[in-house]
DNA sequence: TTAGGTGCAAATGATTTGCAATAAT
DNA sequence: ATTATTGCAAATCATTTGCACCTAA
């Protein structure tokens, strides 16, 4: 059916199937994840085509890029501001909400009994000098 | 001269030109920077070296491994717990010391006249099932 | 109809690996 | 002497690109 997400994208089948996937997923995946359900579902898209999807949904802000140290990106739709915790041993991704870094990792030692080893933050915007 | 900094890894001309190198950076680096360096300096180190020597030093804390949303990693020395602000247009790193995410971006509007667009945060450690 | 989307095959960029030769302890 | 480290060349993994064809609007 047709879908209002799309802005001035234009809607296919491929854009319906990837946004499908990533809306039932409930922590950022990789590209190979994503062709791998399309290939169970039988659905054909060139993985040149994916990346180019997930380029186009990124960039009008459907889908949100996260890199947890692996070398490669993650994908995720869009749910506002929110962090992840990645357990280093088993993968384990679990969204973590709210802001205040010391008080967090203390919390997320006590109540989910994660053993925070470190955390990665960067921010990202534009400097005074490219403002202008 | 003899530096203490290795631990169990063995001291080479190779390792001391990367760690001079990398303590001389304010900021994260690539490898192609590090290796430039290195080309620049006339010191001859394959590359897939440099990429063992970061991994030995990674792995020994002597290092730290970022990602800046680039599809690569970059290298600093372990300078602690801080963060930093990259400008999405000049690439301009500048650290972030302190902790505090959203007073932070104010701040960061405020002091330095940076438009924070978003920022990364992720956790890193061994979750409960994972410590057992 | 026509600009935007896709497939295909090849290129690029970052990082890793196997194995033999070499150097640090 | 022993074992870690390095060089080399090739492999792998993630991502991108050019170009011709296709399709949603």
């Amino acid at each position: 059916m047709k879908s209002d997400i799309y802005l001035n994208l234009r809607q296919t089948k491929g854009r319906d199937k990837i946004l499908d996937i990533l809306q039932k997923e409930p922590v950022p995946v990789d590209v190979v994840h994503i062709i791998s359900h399309l290939e169970n579902e039988k659905v054909n898209l060139n993985q040149a085509t994916v990346y180019r999807i997930l380029e186009a949904f990124s960039k009008n802000g459907i889908i949100k890029r996260f890199e947890f140290l692996e070398g490669k990106f993650r994908y995720e739709v869009d749910k506002g501001d929110h962090h992840h915790f990645i357990c280093q041993i088993c993968n384990l991704v679990e969204d973590i909400s709210d802001c205040n870094i010391k008080e967090w990792e203390e919390e997320l030692e006590k109540e989910k009994g994660f053993l925070v080893k470190n955390h990665s933050l960067e921010f990202f915007g534009v400097c005074q000098k490219c403002q202008s």
